[in-house]
DNA sequence: TTGACGATTCTATTTTTCTCGAAATATAGA
DNA sequence: TCTATATTTCGAGAAAAATAGAATCGTCAA
């Protein structure tokens, strides 16, 4: 991932109903959500909801496909960890022994559930 | 962290100028650097550098502390760690098969050096 | 106190982003 | 084909962010 590429990413989740999207779609796993589904969801305009979602497909941070007369948008993970890396990347390079700490806290969310993270 | 914090700090890091010197405070450690070894690493003008430390500072992204006529400016690696654990918190609260391999994917700069990310 | 230096704040201009109404496009079913 | 549904695109006005010159503030040393 390039400098830009993490601006991108980093700007689209930069905004409150973007990140909502986005959390909202992450939570809803890989089967995604209709555009219009999301809108009931989240209380949006149809067309403000378009172009975030627009934005945040420009970034790369979901994927959309067509399904009747539904798109479909869902997160892409690979691009979520694409930009943790290249954050956690700069860490590193520097300092090997603080960056460390980042990765091994405990997470709240699944602390209980197999620690998977 | 809330939600609003999560903004500030993503929208913070989502500006050119600013993600460069947040990587190089990353890479500088704790011993920080100051406000004008940071202009002159960059090349940019002391009040436009002032204005964006100021916008770091305020995303709890970077300390400040005054060393004579300098201020050095250090990155704060909690907040960093906050701001993944936020991001990744989502990820595991409805995945967490999905949410694993983010943190358990090598990290590049990391891997030959004993593996701590 | 004076001068030099490092950094910030003020201010105005330019640029970008956000939002939403209206119109357009694509699909499905009668 | 006609109509309804789902979504996107267009366009304009409003709001926010970025930039840089000029002035200001704090510190140090003579």
């Amino acid at each position: 991932m390039q400098q830009d590429d993490a601006i991108g990413a980093l700007g689209a989740l930069a905004h409150a109903s973007r990140l909502e999207v986005f959390r909202l779609l992450v939570r809803a796993g890989p089967s995604g959500m209709a555009a219009g589904e999301i809108a009931r969801a989240l209380g949006s305009l149809p067309n403000t909801l378009s172009t975030n979602l627009g934005i945040l497909s420009a970034a790369g941070l979901v994927s959309s496909r067509r399904d009747g007369r539904s798109i479909v948008y869902a997160a892409r993970y690979e691009s979520m960890r694409d930009l943790l890396a290249f954050l956690m990347e700069d860490c590193c390079a520097g300092n090997p022994e603080i960056c460390a700490p980042l990765t091994q806290t405990p997470q709240p969310a699944c602390a209980g559930e197999g620690g998977a993270c």
